[in-house]
RNA sequence: GGCCCCGUCGCCAAGUGGUAAGGCAGAGGCCUGCAAAGCCUUUAUCCCCAGUUCGAAUCUGGGCGGGGCCUCCA
């Protein structure tokens, strides 16, 4: 069984096969910091980081690189709004973007570069490129002449002559094609810049992308990965100036996300209807927006909305009640010599749907499949002396977080989880858990006595107030309807 | 206007030629003092029409509906 990933470039699913085998080199254009980031950004970065945790559990050796824009327009005219530096409105949103990736539990990348710190190499590449006849300077300016690129449109697909004839693009003077795209921007008055060749500047958007990615993965690398938005022209873009520069194939396989949709449109900070990650961790737990977002294929877009994300905490919920379980019976229940295959059966369904183009939502199906074996052992009569069952069991809870670390899930103890869970749902009910805990031993007593009138009504009287009661054997537990 | 994507059970969502995963909700049952949880059983022929094929949700053409890119955007 292979990995088969689907690559916009070719507009196929296609067999992976890094270009050293055993390593991969994968760039993920990361945000620009001059804002919080929201639940889109919060997709794409969950995404790759799937991608990266899969590859890593597939034995590759993999090098992942995700930047930070931190020049740019918008940081400029966001910093100069605030009587801020450029820099330290950057730092500012860098931090924020780190507090936002740690809390969604992301694992770090292999590296995170600064545009701003690969000024050098940016320079060097754009000066390459002129060398090369494929691009030009112009009054301070240098822009890459998309006419002398022949594969120019390959990823996106389009007609050079059409995008013209579509005629949204601003004729710049001093450009010779409307379509060519800047490298290197002269500074006006007031704007951050650096020396170059072409005087005081900064690089233009999409030259620091293909520098950063040389850098560290070389001038040809494996995977790159973004958002459907970057496409057109960002993506385009990188491979007209990466390959115009060394004659190479720049990427070989393109990722792209697709969105996170507000009532069937796209979130947008223009359209105003975006989320940040922040808000929505103040009601939902970070691990419940991560199977959010894994429970539809990285490729489909995703409609955000409050019933869904309490549709993922319900799902969440019922692998950590059943890890519970799982867990409180194997404490009690010595290992043994009996085998069980459950956990590797599991496990390679597991990895026949991520080999797949990291179809998380076929794996989460099967996990789920897992979760109900489970709870169908443990359900057996006399279980916990079947020592074949146990084994079973053991096997699966084993299995489910082992592989729920490739999905960056089940991390948590089960019973911290459910409890953490419970005391943030319990915050906006007219209860405390101590008057819970009361009712719940004079119910007990109740029962005891045979009182079930006085029992049941205990038990109404919770429900009514959103407190479900759970008896078992070891006692009377309770969760939040 | 150009290019592209999508339309699967009440809801969410897999499935790209071989006879429709999974979750939530619903129904019946087991368990329970009664419940809840859990378990078992059960619920779709895939927007419409026409074609290709022994066979299509999956391919082709047309239609209807929704969305994206073409300007910054994950």
């Amino acid at each position: 069984m292979s990995l088969r990933v689907y690559n916009t470039l070719s507009g196929q699913k296609e067999l992976f096969e890094p270009r050293v085998p055993g390593k991969v080199g994968m760039y993920v254009c990361g945000v620009t910091v001059y804002d919080y980031c929201h639940i889109g950004h919060a997709r794409a970065n969950i995404v790759f980081d799937i991608v990266y945790r899969y590859l890593k559990y597939s034995n590759y050796d993999v090098t992942y690189v995700r930047n930070y824009t931190d020049v740019d327009d918008k940081i400029i005219n966001r910093a100069n709004e605030r009587g801020i530096t450029s820099q330290q409105l950057s730092e500012e949103f860098i931090q924020a973007f780190d507090e936002d990736m740690g809390r969604l539990g992301l694992d770090l990348p292999t590296v995170q570069p600064k545009a701003t710190e690969h000024i050098d190499h940016i320079i060097a590449l754009v000066e390459r490129l002129i060398a090369n006849g494929k691009a030009y300077a112009s009054e301070g300016d240098v822009y890459f002449a998309v006419e002398s690129f022949d594969d120019y449109l390959k990823l996106s697909k389009r007609n050079l002559d059409e995008m013209q004839a579509g005629a949204r693009i601003a004729p710049g003077e001093k450009k010779r094609n409307p379509m060519d795209f800047a490298l290197w921007k002269a500074a006006k008055p007031g704007e951050p810049f650096w020396e170059s060749p072409w005087g005081k500047g900064r690089p233009g958007w999409h030259i620091e992308c293909s520098a950063m990615g040389m850098e560290y993965l070389g001038e040809s690398f494996d995977i790159h990965g973004g958002g459907k938005d970057l496409v057109f022209p960002h993506h385009e873009n990188e491979i007209a100036q990466s390959e115009a520069a060394t004659g190479q194939p720049f990427v070989k396989y393109w990722l792209h996300n697709g969105f996170v949709n507000v009532n069937q449109e796209k979130m947008s900070k223009s359209l105003g209807n975006f989320f940040t990650i922040r808000d929505i961790l103040k009601t939902y737990d970070p691990e419940v927006v991560r199977f959010f977002i894994l429970s539809a294929h990285y490729r489909s877009p995703i409609d955000f909305s409050d019933q869904n994300l309490k549709e993922a905490r319900l799902g969440l919920s019922r692998f950590y009640e059943g890890l519970q379980a799982a867990a409180e019976v194997l404490a009690e229940c010595p290992p043994s010599d009996v085998e069980a295959t459950d956990g590797t059966e599991l496990a390679a369904k597991f990895r026949e749907a991520m080999d797949d183009d990291f179809n998380t939502a076929q794996a989460i199906g099967y996990l789920f499949e897992g979760i109900r074996t489970m709870n169908r052992l443990m359900a057996t009569k006399k279980f916990r002396k079947k020592a074949d069952l146990v084994a079973s069991v053991r096997a699966l809870y084993e299995t489910f977080l082992d592989l729920g670390k490739v999905l960056g899930m089940f991390g948590s103890e089960p019973k911290a989880w459910l409890d953490q869970q419970r005391m943030a749902a319990l915050a906006d009910l007219d209860i405390t858990a101590e008057q819970i805990e009361a009712l719940i031993a004079d119910r007990l007593q109740a029962r005891q006595d045979k009182d079930f009138a006085r029992s049941d009504a205990i038990r109404d009287e919770l429900a009514e107030k959103g407190i479900l009661l759970l008896d078992g054997a070891g006692g009377t537990d309770w969760k939040i309807k």
